[in-house]
DNA sequence: GCCGAACAGTTTAGGCTTCAACTATCCGCG
DNA sequence: CGCGGATAGTTGAAGCCTAAACTGTTCGGC
């Protein structure tokens, strides 16, 4: 347990000489909201991930792709799917076949554009979805019902206004 | 295994004064309310990893790696990190593996119990640590800097109460 | 003293994810 | 027409992550 205690470069990284800022020290708690952030939607990520594998032997972003297809009503381009998802388009790739070959998804080279492929659900795809989208509501459900309603539409504005703050964060780098 | 579909209305959160825009076991909202909350972190997440190898051709893991022996403040066991970080033990082997070849921290076993291996920074490690450290908390305040104080304090009350109901939840999923 | 349970860490197999380089196709424009 | 830039998707390398099986060590009880 014992070790000298460092204090090389730990001290005076960032509190020593700001000029005048507005909180000289202030950032600890948007650290410590970030954390807990993170935390919290790791737990419960976390859980989901392994009740999918535990109810259905499938995995969180299988059935985000079956609930994209299934929410789009009708078939989407693998491009699309990876807008959707925000993910990279290689990783669709690997994913659609994988549910390709469980029997989940179909895929077909589009005619109008013959770079792109449609992905649709078989009907094996919708009715395995039909059954994990209900169970995976429960389970949600399960998960936030420590909460009362007007805590959780009060966390709901809350997250919109994180993520809207967040993507002016992001915008701003691009620029 | 799934949960008897009840208790959650019994538990005086909807049906007080629902204006009969749901279903009867409508658990839409929850629902979305999980979506936001994994987008945004994931959104967040997603532009912190980005930054960390972009600026220090690192990743998050390997940061929180740094962080969790950093805040110790001194040596700590795989196993210790593994459950401060919340991830397998496995995981650890591999992470520690790379941050050692990258002569960022340093192993040496126990001599009390040989099974056990304590890690700590190396002198680069603290070095580059606090480097890494100074610019995330940068990087956090400016993706937070769109919300007020209150706001800010409001969120992070209410994702403690999101975490504590997620784990009472999953404590009656091991019981 | 010995045995079995618990524990620390490693390994393996499989899956997810990204980035970067690549192929094939499309489309606008000269 | 034909060329060059954009677009759709694939591939490969690298890393992260888990569950499960495994090795070696410790420790309590008999």
């Amino acid at each position: 347990m014992t070790a000298p205690p460092d204090d090389l470069a730990t001290r005076g990284t960032v509190d020593a000489e700001t000029p005048l800022a507005h909180h000289p020290a202030g950032h600890k708690d948007e650290l410590r909201l970030w954390l807990r952030l993170l935390a919290t939607a790791n737990l419960i990520e976390g859980e989901v991930r392994r009740r999918l594998r535990a109810a259905f032997h499938t995995t969180l972003p299988r059935f985000d792709l079956l609930a994209q297809l299934h929410r789009a009503g009708g078939a989407l381009t693998l491009g699309e799917i990876s807008r959707r998802m925000m993910v990279s388009n290689g990783n669709i790739t690997g994913l659609a076949a994988r549910l390709e070959a469980e029997g989940l998804v179909e895929r077909r080279v589009s005619e109008a554009d013959r770079r792109a492929q449609w992905l649709r659900l078989t009907p094996k795809g919708r009715r395995e979805f039909s059954r994990q989208s209900a169970a995976h509501e429960e389970w949600i459900a399960e998960i936030f019902a420590g909460l009362a309603e007007e805590e959780r539409a009060a966390l709901f504005r809350l997250l919109a206004r994180a993520k809207q703050s967040a993507q002016a964060a992001l915008a701003e780098d691009t620029a």
